[in-house]
DNA sequence: TGCAACCGAATGAACATTCAATCTTGATTT
DNA sequence: AAATCAAGATTGAATGTTCATTCGGTTGCA
């Protein structure tokens, strides 16, 4: 059952905080992080103050101290959470009983669309990754949000349906092929536009990304 | 001949900017530049006023306004230089009498190469190309520096030597398998240890990466 | 009535940038 | 070869702004 039916596969672009009734989060919260995604892809970090994100998010300034201890605090749960979210857009629709290497396509499929459908999601995640205001134990903590599909990568090592190469190395290669492509596309469908479907030329690249992602990491 | 006299060549450290007999940049310049780079880097832009560069650079605030018009500026042409200098290591030692597999994998291992013995530069350029600090002109206008590996690129398509996908979608692919694969092997080699001869291990993982990649864009 | 949620003006620290003053350099004059 | 000079290079204290965070007070609900 999962998250359910019309809302989610829409026109997305916000309300990442606002569907999932088993939230840990208030409203308020939720608004808060709301801004901040939006907030600090937009602008970077340096550009984005608290007084901005508190308007934005339509709460008092003192009102983020109250849920969170401050900026890096607030940045680190919505990192968290946002990882969370990733992790269980992952599993979505996966049969353990299908081939494997139709498994494998269901997940990079799963990850590029819940990043096609979450830009904001998708940069402020490979912005974080990339920078320092993320500390290391923190990023760490929330590898764990992906373990189910690094158990399936490894079970493709060990049984030679993938080739031979470390697991952390491999899962990276994935992850960044289904980004690259995502930022591609992105480029391809002009602004705020989001389809139902994706015209011809659009799923013609979509299947060559992952084909060539899988190409590069099956058993030869 | 130079200015100095004991003092100004002492802090520094870095050696990014000081070899290269052609520089468009003086001394102080390119002290500057390192400084920025190696803190941007290890503390975030948000993090690193420009007092403390100036003082990692061994030149008073000012100065630093001398050459630059502010912090983005500084940003920006550091940005450009980098890119800069990736795009001449990409291009070391280049036949185009060989045949191309090998030069796919001649500009890959090139571009290992540099980022592997250029930490700094690679997350530098990783964190700007995912940030809004650098502006989207600015990105675009720093193409150029790869222009002939892309054409490189595109002729393997047209040749069908390499699988048909747009051209801006494989370069990032294959930049996007580089620069995770140094990231990996980074991690595999203890902190600030440069060994002259990767160990047999590392080896074996950077030619598997690199087949993969070479797997993931050839045409079949 | 009590307590958590919430507000937003006030605080103080940190910062990017400016600028008047000083120093360097090398060319020009004596 | 000494003295003069102009222009750029360099300095760092001063400026004014912006910001993260605090806190005394208010609200609304249990």
């Amino acid at each position: 059952m999962r998250s359910e039916s019309t809302s989610t596969e829409t026109i997305v672009s916000d309300k990442t905080f606002q569907n999932n009734t088993e939230s840990p989060f208030s409203d308020k919260q939720k608004a808060i992080m709301s801004a901040t995604l939006r907030l600090v892809v937009q602008q970077g970090i340096h550009a984005t103050p608290m007084s901005q994100i508190a308007k934005e998010a339509g709460v008092a300034a003192g009102t983020i101290y109250h849920y969170f201890t401050g900026k890096e605090e607030l940045l680190a749960v919505l990192y968290g959470s946002l990882k969370e979210q990733m992790g269980s857009a992952l599993l979505l629709h996966d049969d353990p009983r299908q081939p494997y290497n139709k498994r494998f396509l269901r997940f990079w499929r799963n990850l590029f669309d819940f990043f096609y459908t979450h830009p904001l999601e998708l940069d402020f995640l490979e912005l974080c990754d990339r920078s320092p205001i993320i500390t290391e134990s923190v990023r760490i903590q929330h590898e764990e949000h992906y373990q189910p599909v690094l158990v399936f990568l490894n079970i493709g090592i060990k049984t030679r349906v993938l080739c031979d190469m470390p697991l952390p190395l491999m899962s990276a290669l994935i992850y960044g092929s289904v980004a690259t492509t995502v930022r591609f596309i992105r480029l391809q469908t002009p602004q705020s536009i989001m389809p139902d479907q994706f015209s011809l030329p659009i799923q013609q690249y979509i299947a060559t990304a992952t084909q060539s992602c899988w190409n590069g990491v099956k058993w030869f």
